[in-house]
Formats: C-alpha cells, structure tokens, sequence
DNA sequence: CTGTTAGCGCATTCAT
DNA sequence: ATGAATGCGCTAACAG
C-alpha cells in the first residue's frame, strides 16, 4: 500500500462522513469528542496511514518544538559533550535539535543565528566565539520573542541568561595544590590576552598566588594564540627563563597537549622536572602515561544539560523573567 | 521600534496599496514585477523589518531547506568529525541541519526517525546504531518521499545508498607492515563476533595473513564487546597465550586505549615488546609518548561529506536513481 | 457532542 | 505589469 499523498485530515474525514473539525479533535483526544468517534476515526486514520503534517501545525500554532544550538565547534570533544547532553534533554522533552557552527567565525555565527530566526525555532542555546563582539543580536532575538541561553563561552553582560563555568576555584585548588608539593615557581600559560576567559585565568591565578604569599613575577604568565604553534612558542619562553617554573597551569588541555609533547621533546621529563595543571575539555588523559598531576574540570556535559533545562523552563513559561545567570564551580580532579 | 508581530506580505501590500501577490512576488525578484515597485517593496518591507515566515513557507512549498542527521552518538570524535562536515556542506547549499543521537539504541532511533519524518526533512543522513537489525524503516521513508544516505555503519543491503569505509585495504597494509618488522604472531583483537564490521575484519585479517603465509591461529583473534572491560579482558586473553603475539591489530582506537594501558600496567614496554596498529576513531595519537605503530584511517570527516554531497544529490534531482555506493579505502597512517 | 466558518502567511493560477 | 482569488493542512471560535 504505497502511499502517494500522505493523508490528510480531510479524507479521513469525508470517509467517515463527518466533519475535518471532528476529526481533528478526536486525533487530539479533545475530551468533548464521544469515546465511539475517537476510535473510530484513529481506525481510519491508521488504515490510511494517517501522519498529521507538522509543517501545517508549525505554521498554525506559531510553535516549532526545535531548539537552535550555535557552537564553535561540533567536532571539539568539549562541546560535543555539551551538545550529547542537549540532545538528551531535548529529546526527554520531545524537542528536537537544530544546530550550526560558528567556527569562531562571526559572520558565520550571525547567519547561523538568523537562519535559527526564520526557521522559528523556540529558542536557542548558544556558545560564543572567541572573537565575537558585537552582542546586539541579543536584542533582536529579544524583540522576536526568541529565549536565549548562553553557555560556556558567554558575553559579559548582565541582563542575559548564562550557564558558566567559574574558573577561579580550580585555579585556586590548581595553586594550592602546587604549594602544597612544595612548588613556588608556578606559571601561567594563559590565552589571548584580551580574551574574557584569559582575564578570568589572570586574575585567578594571581589571587592564588597572594593566598599562599608567593610573589607575582610577570614574567611568569605568557600567552599563546592557542594554535600549535603559538603553544610552543609559549612553553619555550618559560623554559628560557633563568629560574624556570616547576609547575605550570595551562590555558587548557589542547594547550598542555602541546606544551608537554615540547617539553618531552627537550628531554625533560614530566611530573618530575615540570609539572602541569590544565583547564580541562579533554578526557582522555588518564590513558596518558605522564599526564598532568590534574586537571581543572569544566563540566561540558553538566553546563549543556543545565543551559537547557534553564532554555526549556523559558520556553514553557514566557512570562518575562528575571535573567538567570549559573556558574558551575570549577574543581580539581585527577589528582595523581 | 520594537516589532511586536513581525510584519507580514500583506501589511506591506497595505501600506504601499498594492496587492499581496505583487509584493510576494517583488519578495522574490520575479521578473514581471516593475523595478520601481520592485524597489519600493524592498525598501518598506526593509523598513517594517519584514522577515518571511519560514513556517509558512515550508507549509506551502512542502519543503524545509532541512536535513535530518541520525547518529549513534554525538560525543564519539569520529561522529563529531563527521558530523562537523555534514554541517559545513549544509550550510554551504544553505540548508540547516537538525540531529539526533540513537545512543545504539534502535528504539530511540526510531523515534528520532519518525521525528524526522514528521518534521518533513528533505533528506536523511544516517550511521545505524550496533543493535540495528530491523531495517523497515527504510522502506517507510522510501514510501514517504525522504531520501536516505548512509554512511560509516551502514546496513548490509543492496538497494540503498551507502558511504563507507571499506576495512581491508588498511588491514593488509597493517599486516605487511607488521610482517616486513619481523613479526609472525599477529593477532586481531575483534569486537563483537556478530557485528558486521567484526566481520569483515576478520576476513581480511585471515586474507592479510594468507598474504604473507602466515598460518591462520584461531585463539589469535579474540573478542570484546567494546566496553573497557571486555577490552582488558580481551588484551589479556593473549597476555595469557603460551606463545603471546607480538603484534596486534585491535578493532578501533578506543580499544587500543585500553589494551595499550593494560599492556603497561603489566610491565610490558609498548612498541617492543608487542606493537599494536589499530582502525582509527580517535585522532590524537601523537601527544602520546609511546603511540600505536600506525592507525588505519577511515576518513569520518571525508565520508560525512561525501554522504552529504550524495544527499544533496538526491534532494535536487529526486527521480528514481540507482542506489549508489562509495567506499573510502581504509589507509594505514601515522607509521613510526 | 458535533458541524460551520474562518484564518494562519505565503505562492500561484487565472484574470485583466 | 498587477490584482483577485484560491488553497496548502490544520485548529479553534462560534454555533448549534
């Protein structure tokens, strides 16, 4: 029985004799419908194969049940755990996923968003890129009444809905840690300067310090462009030094990845001449055999779930709200 | 000038006093409509911050502009790599993607199918789940329209369109490369005896070793059922071997992970006393300081693009082709 | 409990 | 070159 056009409303209606309005509320199980049409028409409806049109229903109640996902990145382990975890919650609410990448590119990041616009999605999470600036695309999402969670990376404005990982207690744990082990040369390869997470790392790091009375030495903090290149470049500079650090905090685990690998290469051996602490978006570490002493977990899994249920909660009651704003601690795990 | 409704056709139609259909059709660049109007048209809707409204739109032209993906997950680096792909070649056609993840379970997979269908995608790319063994699906979706591609985990039948990476290739060059060091004993650590891909591993790790006339030991090839005890299970079931092999094929990286860790805790010393070439998932081998011999890649980002491509294919030029099959030669890599 | 009517926003056929 | 009319499939307000 091969069906040509799916079925609609109306022929299972018109085979019954009665009117499309019937029909349709006996499909939704209106209550106002006798318990004989109901099952009458789901009969019919079965036999015809019956699918309703959701294009249709979309269209009708100004309602998508799809929420937009902007990324950075799909393939980046971090976010892909993020968007694992969405998936789920989505799913659990019958919603289903639609998502783009921004590859930290803003253009792309502005298309993706007015794409999400005129697809109508019901709202939208979303993880900035590194070098997006312009935030008024907030208000227009506003204006059109689509609810916007930001997660991980997120502006720095207040009157906006964010899930974040706050990444001072690691880095005070990461410190305490350090000192603990009898390290005092403790070293900071932090991200692009001007990056709000860079500052957040900057501003940790040197409060960690002060708490356990060790000088600031500037020199103590490079900054990499976080590509391959620019790690090793950092690494190196710290090696350079006269009094070299024997521990070090990394911007993340990409980073460690390729500053360890370089200090392998210089014969020096880890967690005996160096030690490293890490940002963590990368799980694999413990297959490693010189892995960091630990790493400073992020939690993408929670802070996606989170940032959804937190989406879904808007979505379901409009009424305008106060803006949320979740921080995750961050903390120390793997300690070897 | 907050846009408490978007604007619509017709409150444009009103303003300028002229009929909705010229102003659909000025929208559109339709080439009977007077420049003049043409521009007037744009220039108020510009004004009225007109958007089209895609709901409605897919509802009349019976199309989405959307693709559905379905994957067992979304946080496996080869699924994400693949997936990462499948975005870009969609945003590059202008189409958006919208996901779901069985999580190999094929009920979920099913109602994240039939969700596609409702949601009237235009296209379905699809990687099946381990348990999938009931395919009728296909034929609903035949019936209702939607074409289908499949990649990577791709269902054993004929009629279908199918992207995938054939294994052998990479097999045998594992194999010669294994024997040209020297090695005789060669073992295959498998997944699951059943799984297709198991399957053909063994194949043409049997073939590999006819290849190099080497005779064929049953206890060589053991099985895991991937989780990480099996793998460790599986590791030291050879471990145990009166004549242990001294190289090992093993089913997929993450496996490797394992086993390669079992190895050491044992007091073993990888690439010397056994060596290991495994089918790669995974991509970060080289910050490893003692890495598998080589990977046997299967290209998850190319194959993700190459089914997306055929996807578009299909959704452009809908008339009943030829099912086609690519197949990706596995290749050896990374060789030390 | 059920039928009638209307309309969501748009593209399109048929007029003019 | 433009307008009027129609309908996509469904839901809902308003009758009865």
């Amino acid at each position: 029985m091969k069906e040509g056009k799916p079925a609609t409303i109306k022929e299972i209606a018109k085979r019954l004799k009665i009117s499309p309005s019937t029909v349709s509320r006996a499909l939704n199980d209106h209550p106002s419908i006798g318990l004989v049409t109901t099952m009458r028409v789901k009969k019919v409806a079965a036999e015809l194969n019956y699918e309703p049109n959701q294009t249709a229903i979309f269209f009708k109640q100004r309602k998508t049940f799809t929420i937009g996902v902007v990324l950075p990145s799909l393939s980046e382990p971090f976010f892909s755990a993020a968007i694992s975890e969405i998936e789920n919650v989505a799913h659990e609410e019958q919603y289903t996923v639609i998502m783009g990448q921004s590859l930290d590119d803003p253009e792309r990041e502005l298309r993706i968003l007015q794409t999400l616009k005129t697809h109508r999605v019901d709202g939208i999470l979303m993880s900035i890129g590194k070098n997006t600036r312009d935030y008024r695309f907030i208000d227009l999402l506003e204006s059109a009444g689509i609810p916007i969670v930001f997660f991980d990376c997120v502006p720095d404005l207040d009157n906006i809905n964010k899930v974040m990982s706050e990444l001072e207690t690691g880095m005070l744990e990461a410190i305490d840690i350090f000192v603990s082990c009898g390290h005092h040369a403790i070293s900071l390869i932090n991200g692009p300067e001007l990056l709000p997470a860079s500052i957040e790392r900057k501003n940790a790091y040197i409060k960690g310090l002060q708490k356990n009375n060790i000088p600031y030495r500037e020199e103590y903090i490079v900054h990499t462009d976080l590509t391959p290149e620019g790690n090793e470049a950092a690494i190196l500079q710290l090696l350079a030094l006269p009094d070299r650090p024997s521990a070090v905090v990394s911007f993340n685990d990409y980073v460690a990845l390729d500053v360890m690998m370089t200090v392998r290469q210089r014969g020096l051996t880890l967690n005996q001449d160096i030690h490293f602490i890490s940002y963590a978006n990368y799980p694999l570490w413990k297959y490693m055999e010189n892995p960091p002493m630990a790493s400073i977990e992020q939690f993408p899994g929670d802070q996606g779930r989170k940032a959804a249920a937190l989406l879904f909660d808007l979505i379901k009651t409009p009424g305008r709200k106060e803006p949320v704003k979740v921080v995750f601690n961050s903390r120390l795990i793997n300690q070897v």
